[in-house]
DNA sequence: TGAAATGTTGGGGCG
DNA sequence: ACGCCCCAACATTTC
């Protein structure tokens, strides 16, 4: 048997500008690309209809065609990693095994773990920077330390962008940072096989959910505009990439290359992404609770009745219905509309914002583990450079500078107007000062 | 990427 | 013309 290289794929499923598939191709062996559908992972999600397995299935077919017009496949695993692992050290004979980075506490532990199993039998590791602009040690303060404010971040980031450009190949110049990996150029060197067989969806215990998911191209005009019609959740103005940079099915460097030209508010959403990325890599207990330990020390009501009417979108508050119900129906709700709900569930009905944050991990196509608890712990006031928790939303007031013409609400609340639309589950005043002084008692 | 409470100003009605 | 009040509009402070 002759030695081969292993690429393993995980959250970056393109062929195309993949840094670490990059290097593995150009190492000089044939390189075997692999995925692994982890039980680890899988075993835990409770929904058996998980449209994020469809997903990444779905992906891993689109690769596996794609590979085999190159006369080459992927092998498709389905099992606990270091078992997985442990066949294919039978199964070949590995010199090396490519990756990407992966900043998540499980993956970094998986990864950990691989990487001893790997060495122990003398194969080298080696993976690289491919789903972020700067990662975790890129952009400090100037002690050292990593940055805990999104505004100090943000100036560091572009200024670390703009010290090293190149030649862009056409005269111009760009950021080294948004060069692409031109992958595509060593296609050739994918191991040559026939394509092999791909565990079915119903083989690993999972059914489609029979939602569809975003295109990967955004159209004409959207980032362009971004900034002026991203707030509106019945316009069309947001890119709806967010499953997409989740799994890599598009490179982030492109997309931020494109940002940087087009529009400066979508890049800034895309340094918040690098910001809530290096936070988890430097906090990781904020996937546990509060960023801010005092307040850990609030005393939710955490009313099961109203939380279910919550997740239902059956509170009474038009805006936030409408929100919960397109987040039901589709796995996406609108940015702006996120915010209004997280605030109310958090500020308004006094719910513990991990249960919020469980229940956005459930139903987001795009549930991204590190933005999710950025967010909410922003709109619970509890994390990094959130808003202060006084700072509460009023529903009614969201609606009226967002959703004016009542576009969004009809759409998700029909029978907003009539009688089967219910009384608000809490009065807005009321709810605000009894926040105020849980908040307050909490914080003192 | 807040909202409400409080303070200030100035125009207009009115005696 | 003047003082007084009301209140909208805007500014500032507070939560």
């Amino acid at each position: 048997m002759s030695k081969i290289n292993i690429f393993w794929f995980r959250r970056d499923l393109r062929l195309e500008d993949n840094a670490g598939l990059y290097h593995a191709l150009k190492s000089g062996l044939p390189v075997l690309p692999i995925f692994i559908f982890d039980k680890n992972i899988l075993d835990k999600l409770e929904d058996k209809a998980d449209a994020r397995v469809e997903f990444i299935h779905q992906e891993i077919a689109r690769l596996s065609d794609e590979l085999e017009k190159l006369g080459s496949g992927i092998l498709v695993k389905y099992g606990v990693p270091h078992d997985v692992w442990t066949e294919l050290l039978q199964e070949y004979e590995i010199d090396a095994v490519f990756t990407n980075h992966d900043y998540e506490p499980y993956a970094r532990e998986r990864d950990g773990e691989i990487r001893k199993l790997l060495k122990d039998n003398g194969i080298a590791f080696h993976s690289f920077k491919d789903q972020v602009i700067f990662e975790k040690d890129e952009v400090l303060k100037d002690d050292g330390e990593p940055y805990v404010v999104f505004t100090p971040y943000k100036r560091k980031w572009l200024e670390k962008l703009d010290s090293e450009m190149v030649d862009d190949g056409s005269g111009g110049m760009l950021s080294f940072y948004f060069q692409s990996y031109p992958t595509g150029k060593y296609h050739d060197h994918f191991l040559k096989t026939k394509p092999f067989e791909i565990p079915t969806l119903a083989g690993m215990g999972f059914e489609p959910a029979g939602i569809p998911f975003p295109a990967r191209e955004v159209k004409q005009g959207i980032i362009k505009h971004y900034d002026e019609t991203r707030n509106f959740p019945a316009v069309d103005g947001t890119s709806r990439l967010g499953i997409h940079y989740r799994f890599g099915t598009i490179s982030i460097r492109k997309k931020a290359r494109k940002a940087a030209i087009l529009n400066k508010t979508y890049l800034n959403e895309l340094i918040w992404r690098d910001f809530y990325a290096m936070i988890l890599w430097h906090f990781p207990h904020v996937v546990d609770g509060p960023f801010r330990p005092q307040y850990a020390d609030i005393e939710w009501r955490n009313n099961e009745q109203e939380f279910k009417k919550w997740c239902e979108g059956k509170t009474g508050y038009p805006i936030v219905d409408a929100g919960m119900r397109e987040l039901n129906e589709t796995g996406y709700m609108h940015n702006r509309v996120r915010m209004i709900v997280a605030s109310f569930l958090s500020k308004h009905l006094l719910i513990n914002w991990q249960w919020g944050e469980a229940y956005f991990a459930k139903k987001l196509l795009d549930f991204d583990l590190a933005s999710n608890s950025g967010g909410w712990q922003w709109a619970a006031g509890c994390g990094t450079d959130a808003a202060p928790y006084f700072r509460i939303f009023n529903p009614a007031s969201q609606q009226e500078k967002f959703d004016k013409d009542l576009n969004y609400v009809k759409k998700w609340v029909p029978e907003f107007g009539t009688k089967d639309y219910p009384e608000p589950i809490v009065d807005h005043k009321m709810a605000r000062e009894r926040c105020l002084e849980v908040y307050k008692k909490a914080l003192k």
